[in-house]
DNA sequence: TATGAATGAGACTTCATTCAT
DNA sequence: AATGAATGAAGTCTCATTCAT
């Protein structure tokens, strides 16, 4: 099959740039590192991608779409509601840190930088992610278990954050010592769903008896 | 004033630095861009800065100084209870999408990045800022106002990461609509207090008798 | 056949910079100067040499290189003396106004200022040309030809500063008026040899009775 | 005396002209390189000098004076016949690795060149220098001390060679070890005078007794 | 398809020189 | 006369991209 062998060689490179982007960052990469990571020659980049911005936002999607899908499949396998959904949403989210350290390298230390300043790039993949996060939240509030008054799109962007900040220094952290991924995705979904004050909230208390409706 | 000269001049490459680091991105940024604005030659910021990398590195460190400093100054005026004091954190944090546009563009688009790749830098200033964040948790922790068995490197790099970016997100909508930066603050500090759920903490559930569904 | 091509790109930006460098001078002349009387794009020299200081370093040890192993070469073919080879020796060093007049102004008034201040280059061709005077000298001292006294280390310096000198100033004249670098060779030996004073040496006069004054 | 004063300034900066460009070279020496060792301003050596060039010439041309100056009333007061006073001059010349070992390694290394390259300077006291030597030598032919087939151009371009060559040598070597220029003075003018060869000039050997004149 | 030598635009930076003080 | 901050022209070098093979 000659059209495998191609997709292979594409793949070299992509796996190549993940690499060199993730350890150098994305401007002080040279496409030649990435070509000499990759195991071929300069131009053959030029044959896959239109330029070194292309391969840039091409490695992102590519990504991030096989993130984005192995997500929603494990999410559908997972079932349950919305909040047990979430938890394993950004369990899998922190567990990057030592299963893909290179992509989380990446995602956490290029993706605002890069894909701001490249060529205006949109970054829809970005978007779906937090859509399926904003889904998940969303669900939760109609399910009642998430409270209605609370702005999804806000609650999503603060969840996104601290996860993506978290995951950094997962890391980070990770090349000098070995991390338990899940006791802090327990911590962080405690933080999110019951929050740090140790009283129950303010003028929302439950008096008397709760009748589960 | 001659002496007052010099000084200006400095002053005046910095803020020509952040706009242009701002809007460009320090690796798309010139620095006869930066001189250009700064209304300077271009071997003049070599006079005050030893390279381009320093010019970064001052520019964050010297605004970083100044925040913090106003920051401890506030928090101190403000006094009350650390989750008190924790609240006007986050309100002065998120305030920097309507005071300092420009600052806030560069502090949650460069600072990742660039600080990652720059000279090795260690970026002392951040890891102070996160200290003023850790010193108000622990306070709650040990005022009992926040749940001691939450780690508080944790819960502090959460906060950062959901502020930062919050922050970003409003710096960018900033452009198009007026936004209400005290609401989102006020949503976030409801958030990390107690959380999103709208139930009450299982397990640590108080008071009147729970009738299970 | 393509593989003629790359080294004969890399010797004719040698070429270019022997000529450029020998009429601006190493410090006049600029890079994109060698690159155009080369024919090649600035970005090329790059490719064969490391920045302007090895190229200058590479020109003078190839040349050096070649001229040395010339002599060689041609001492051992000449045979006869130590004298005869010195003699040798010099009308070769000379004979560079007329045969290589582009690397004998390049030799005379680069080697001893950029040597000296490029990267604390050592210069090893040059001692190695020293070598092979001196080992005539030590030659012809052993052979009871030149008088054991005299240092060959000096010896040896004086002979090549005078040769030198000569040569440069042959190599300027060169371009008014042709020169016959054979009789300057021939005074020089003779100076060297025996010397400009008219009367044999005092106190190691000889054979007949000497009247003093 | 104010023209007391401002002669003392240019001094200064000759002086300290003269120690930068003798140890770091003409053109990797900053001006203001030398302004600092001068204790003046940078602007302050434009008041003096038309621009880098011109200083460079105005501390050759300057020294060579002196130097030519002191030789030429040492070389009356020595009196004798001309290789007495020969000799006195490359002891002179020699001398300068001790007791000038600034200008040495300056003419040495600089003359070149520097005066090559700097706006075709013609070097007019290095001209006057080795007239000097020349009126020595052609006096000695008139005297019947040298012979006088020999050209005199070219044998005063081999002795300043020589001189140049060797006073090089002891001026590198000066910093590590201290040297004997006296000796060294005493073998060049053997080598000069009486030549290296053991024997006697062959075809010009007196065979009989020799009468002085 | 693949190569990689070659290109050349453009960036950072230096530093001789100027001129307002 | 002296200063030294400021200038800006110019040089070295890099590297994304091309194209002949």
């Amino acid at each position: 099959m000659a059209k495998a062998k191609a997709p292979e060689k594409r793949v070299r490179i992509l796996d190549a740039a993940l690499k060199v982007f993730a350890e150098q960052g994305f401007y002080n990469a040279r496409v030649a590192d990435v070509a000499r990571a990759a195991g071929v020659a300069d131009g053959t980049i030029y044959l896959y991608f239109q330029n070194k911005d292309d391969l840039l936002i091409s490695l992102f999607e590519e990504r991030m779409e096989e993130i984005i899908a192995a997500l929603r499949a494990d999410l559908e396998a997972t079932g349950g509601d919305a909040l047990v959904r979430l938890r394993r949403m950004i369990e899998r989210h922190l567990s990057m840190a030592v299963e893909s350290p290179l992509l989380a390298e990446f995602i956490t230390v290029e993706l605002r930088q890069s894909a701001k300043f490249v060529r205006e790039y949109e970054n829809p993949r970005f978007q779906e992610y937090l859509t399926v996060l904003r889904d998940l939240v969303e669900e939760g509030q109609r399910e009642g278990l998430i409270r209605s008054g609370m702005d999804s799109r806000l609650i999503v962007r603060a969840i996104f954050g601290a996860l993506d900040e978290v995951l950094l220094t997962l890391t980070l952290a990770s090349t000098t010592r070995s991390i338990d991924f899940r006791e802090v995705a327990e911590t962080l979904c405690d933080l999110f769903f019951h929050g740090m004050a140790s009283g129950p909230r303010p003028g929302t208390m439950p008096r008397g008896p709760v009748v589960a409706p």
